[in-house]
Order: C-alpha cells, then sequence, then structure tokens
RNA sequence: GGCCCCAUCGUCUAACGGUUAGGACACCACCCUCUCACGGUGGAGAUACGAGUUCGAAUCUCGUUGGGGUCACCA
C-alpha cells in the first residue's frame, strides 16, 4: 500500500515548492491506488507563523490535491502536528541513546559558535566536532539529571558508506567519515527534522518519500537512523528543485513563489497543476495540456526528467490563457470570472456574458479580464496616454462619427459596421482611421474587442455620452 | 572549499546505439484584420568540451568544465 506525504512547515506563505511535491505526490499515491497524506512540521517554535497551516492547506484544497489524511480532517495517524508529538520523539531518541547510537551534547549557542569558528579556520567547513562524545556516561546522566540543558546528537558512523537507494538516481553513496553529528533533539525538547520526518513517516507507514533535492544530502542521516532503530526504508525519491530565471532554487528574491499571488492573479488552480506536471514530466505522445486524472493515468516515473527546471511564469500564462478559451466552458468560465470579481468587488452586469465571449481569446488570467473591461460596467474606467492623445487629435472627426452614430438605428453591430463604414469611405479614409479614435473615446484604450460589438454593447446613451465628452475635451476627466 | 546531484534550442522537454535531433513557450516574418488578441503558415535557434567503447554515440564509460544543492539546537 502506497502512502506518500506532504510534509510543510507553518513558516510563511504557502510556497509553489510544497504544490509542486504536493503535486506528484498526489498523483502517485492515486495512481498507485494508495492514500496521500498531509502532516504539519511545526517544531521550529522561533519561525512558527499561525496564520501560515490554515493558508498552506487552503492552497492545495484550491489546488484540487485532495489529501485523505491531514490535521484539518483527521486519519488513523493523528495527531498531525509534529508539536502534539513529542513524547513520541523523546522515547525514541531515549532508545536511539540506549543503543549507542546517539548522546548527549552539553554545549550552548556560544559555545558552538566558537567551535565553528575554530574548524573553519582550520578550513573545515562544519558545525561540530563530536567532542561531546567523549564525555563519559556517569558524567552525562548526571548532568541530565541535574537538569542541565542538552541536545541530542547522532552518533554518525566513523568509517564505511552509507548508501541512499534513491528510486530516480540509483545509488548515491556517503562516506560516512564526512557525515556529521546532527542534532536529533534540540535543548528547547522539540526534535529537529530529521528525526521527526524518520518517526513520523515510519509510524505512519509512509512508503514512498517524495521531497525536494536539497534533502539528498541529510538523506544518509535518514538512512542511517531507520537502521539504528531496525526499520524498513522508505522509497527515496529526491525531485529536482524548481528554479529561478537565473537557475538558483526558488525564492521569492526573484520572483513569486506565493500560491495565494497566483490565485489572486486569476491562475487557474487546474493549469497551475499542468505547468508544474510539466516541469520533469512529460506525456509519451509530448501533448502538454492535460488534466490531473490524465496525468495519474499516464504518470510514470520513467518520464521524469531531473535537471532543476526554471520556472517560466511566461508559458504557465500561456497554458492558463489555453484553459480559458480552450478548456473551460463559456459558462464555467463566467462562473469563475464572477467568483474572482466578488473577492473584489466587481459584480457581472447585463452584458457580462457577451464581454466574456469577447474577452476570452484576449486574457490570459482572470485579474486581466476585469482589469481590462472596465469600460463596460462603469464610467471611471482608465485613459491610456495613446487613447488620449488620439482622442485629443481627433475632435472633428469624432464629432462626424457622432453625427452618424446619433441616426444609428438599431443601435447594433451590424447597423454600426454599415454606418462607419460607410462614413469612412465618404471621409476617405481607411475604417481604422476612424475606429481607433472612436475606439480612445469610448474605452480609453487603443486596443480591444472589435469596436462594433462594442458599440452594440455599450448602447446609443453611453456612446453619445462619451463621445460628447470626448468632442468637448472632458475625456478622461470622470 | 568538502560532499552530493544534474547537463539537448533563451526556457520546458522528446529521441531509452542508427532520426534531416521532434514538439511547446518566448522571438522574427507573413496571412487573417477596425486595434489588440486568438488562429494559421513559415523562420531562426540545442546535443557544454575532451577522450574512450562501438561498424555507428545526444544516448554507454571516464575526465574536464559549467550549474545547482548541502555543510544551523531551520525545515
Amino acid at each position: 500500500m502506497v502512502l506518500t506525504r506532504v510534509a510543510p512547515s507553518p513558516t510563511g506563505d504557502p510556497h509553489l515548492g510544497t504544490a509542486y511535491m504536493a503535486l506528484f505526490d498526489y498523483v502517485w499515491a492515486r495512481q498507485q491506488g494508495g492514500r496521500f497524506m498531509v502532516r504539519i512540521e511545526d517544531t521550529d517554535r522561533s519561525r512558527f507563523n499561525p496564520q501560515s497551516e490554515q493558508r498552506i492547506l487552503q492552497s492545495l484544497r484550491w489546488l484540487g490535491l485532495q489529501y485523505d489524511e491531514g490535521p484539518d480532517i483527521g486519519g488513523p495517524n493523528a495527531p498531525y502536528h509534529q508539536s502534539q508529538r513529542l513524547e513520541l520523539y523523546h522515547r525514541y531518541a531515549d532508545q536511539l541513546l540506549e543503543l549507542g547510537c546517539a548522546y548527549r551534547a552539553f554545549e550552548t549557542p556560544e559555545e558552538l559558535e566558537r567551535i565553528r569558528r575554530e574548524l573553519d579556520g582550520k578550513g573545515q567547513r562544519r558545525g561540530y566536532d563530536g567532542r561531546g562524545r567523549a564525555l563519559p556516561q556517569e558524567e552525562s546522566d548526571r548532568r541530565a539529571r541535574a537538569g542541565e540543558p542538552f541536545a541530542v546528537r547522532l552518533r554518525a558512523p566513523d568509517s564505511g558508506i552509507t548508501v541512499v537507494r534513491d528510486q530516480l538516481r540509483g545509488p548515491v553513496r556517503f562516506d560516512n567519515a564526512g557525515l556529521e553529528d546532527t542534532i536529533l533533539l534540540k535543548s528547547d525538547g522539540y526534535p529537529t527534522y530529521h528525526l521527526a520526518v524518520v518517526i513520523d513517516d515510519h509510524l505512519a507507514g509512509v512508503s514512498d518519500v517524495l521531497r525536494g533535492e536539497e534533502w539528498l544530502s541529510s538523506a544518509a542521516i535518514h538512512v542511517l537512523l531507520y537502521g539504528a532503530l531496525d526499520w524498513e526504508q522508505p522509497n527515496w525519491y529526491h525531485l529536482p528543485l524548481l528554479r529561478n530565471p537565473d537557475h538558483s532554487k526558488l525564492s521569492k528574491r526573484s520572483g513569486h513563489t506565493s500560491l495565494e499571488w497566483f490565485r489572486g492573479q486569476g491562475v487557474l488552480p487546474e493549469a497551475l497543476c499542468n505547468y508544474l506536471a510539466l516541469m520533469g514530466f512529460s506525456m509519451p505522445d509530448g501533448r502538454e495540456l492535460f488534466s490531473l486524472e490524465q496525468l495519474i493515468e499516464a504518470f510514470s516515473w520513467r518520464r521524469f526528467s531531473l535537471s532543476g527546471p526554471v520556472f517560466d511564469l511566461q508559458k504557465l500564462l500561456w497554458l492558463n490563457g489555453k484553459y480559458i478559451r480552450e478548456v473551460l466552458e463559456v459558462t464555467e468560465l463566467e462562473r469563475r470570472l464572477a467568483g474572482f470579481g466578488a473577492e473584489r468587488g466587481w459584480q457581472p452586469y447585463p452584458t457580462f456574458a457577451r464581454v466574456v465571449e469577447l474577452m476570452r481569446p484576449r486574457i490570459s488570467t482572470l485579474l486581466e479580464f476585469w482589469e481590462r473591461t472596465r469600460y463596460f460596467y462603469a464610467e471611471d474606467y482608465p485613459v491610456t496616454e495613446a487613447a488620449a492623445a488620439l482622442v485629443a487629435d481627433s475632435g472633428p472627426l469624432l464629432e462626424e462619427a457622432l453625427a452618424a452614430l446619433r441616426q444609428l438605428r438599431p443601435f447594433s453591430a451590424e447597423a454600426a459596421e454599415a454606418a462607419l463604414r460607410d462614413l469612412a469611405q465618404r471621409q476617405g479614409r481607411k475604417l481604422g482611421q476612424l475606429v481607433q479614435p472612436l475606439r480612445a473615446a469610448l474605452c480609453g484604450a487603443t486596443e480591444t474587442p472589435g469596436m462594433f460589438e462594442i458599440l452594440e454593447l455599450l448602447g446609443p446613451e453611453l456612446t453619445e455620452r462619451r463621445l460628447e465628452r470626448a468632442v468637448a475635451g472632458t475625456h478622461g476627466l470622470v
């Protein structure tokens, strides 16, 4: 039985990298008929952020990556917060101490800092020299009993090699001499990631550990712990890290990494999942547009690439546009736009459905729709510099257009086209020379859907009012 | 710097010893056209380098180079 898990740390914004891992956790578990679980790794009290957990869980739900067990829905492996599992970690830390696989270290942060500097001076970039190993057992016990704070450190083997059997790269060998006596239990009583992850994954029966490549180095520590506790190892999958355009590990510094940002832009969750899947996986037939269901159907690790993919916002936006115009039904698109707008105070209006139709091939996000169609539903629409200039230069021409449009009956797209073509011909101009100023005056922009359709949607009243304003030179001064 | 991972167009990738090295985004041109998009057609653009194995290497091996990760009482 396959059990995968994603284990976010509630320290800040819901991260794109979390979604990336969760996506493959979800897909792999579903395909294997297994389960997918969420666990909260809240063992760092200094970075804990009380809002973070709910935002992360909500982002996962938004993406459609439904988990089978987790902090808010419970399940057979509760509790799902590491902060509520402290006795467990202590029990196994004690066991490791008894086994001789770990030892107490009493150095203070200041002492450690000094040790680190000494080692660095000797050209060794490591955090600790293992001096705590020399402490006699009785003294260690006595100081612990006396209440002196200590950390529990792994007693890394001095020789031999530890092999991490990564499912994606084959055996990865680590020289044990290069391993550090990593801290397993902090002096505040909380475990570090290394101890907690091994215990929790084992106890829950996590069969497949999917995580970022950043963990590969410390995977040796985890393998050692599984061995010390005589537990069977899970299958390891270290996935490549999403990269910034400069190829560094994806970070806030050079791009957007918060899932909430993408949602706020009006990126569709299915498009984001689809795009994330493309970061490493490829369909056998090369298709780039596919649903989560199709991904589950076709997924295979053999088709997974290991080079760190650069996250390309432009391509995501293209894909999102593709979903908007080709995947979603129009009515569904209307529903999403309405829902998106509602959170920001934008309401559908009488001509909304028709405007959606016209804008569909012209937008790549939901936000873009609302931002670029304000002239359809409000009078305080923005006027671009180019539009303002065009209007200013076209007074007489607009007056003629206004006169012609006043006569327009019915006020339909067809009639408007006939009238404007006729007017342009009488003026000896190309249609565009007439329509562009009109567009600028009526929409405040030089880039919009077809003018004839817009005239019909605006209707005679708004059209006349806006043109009168334009002719009077008060355009854009609402 | 030590250790570890990775290496095909600018970017995401296909090709699992034999292909004119394919597709997508982006870019350029043209078509469509009232603008902008969409759509269509075409174009430019890659196997990092060097050895080896082989009749034959993008593909296997080694080295070099480059990029990334990691070396916290953070995850």
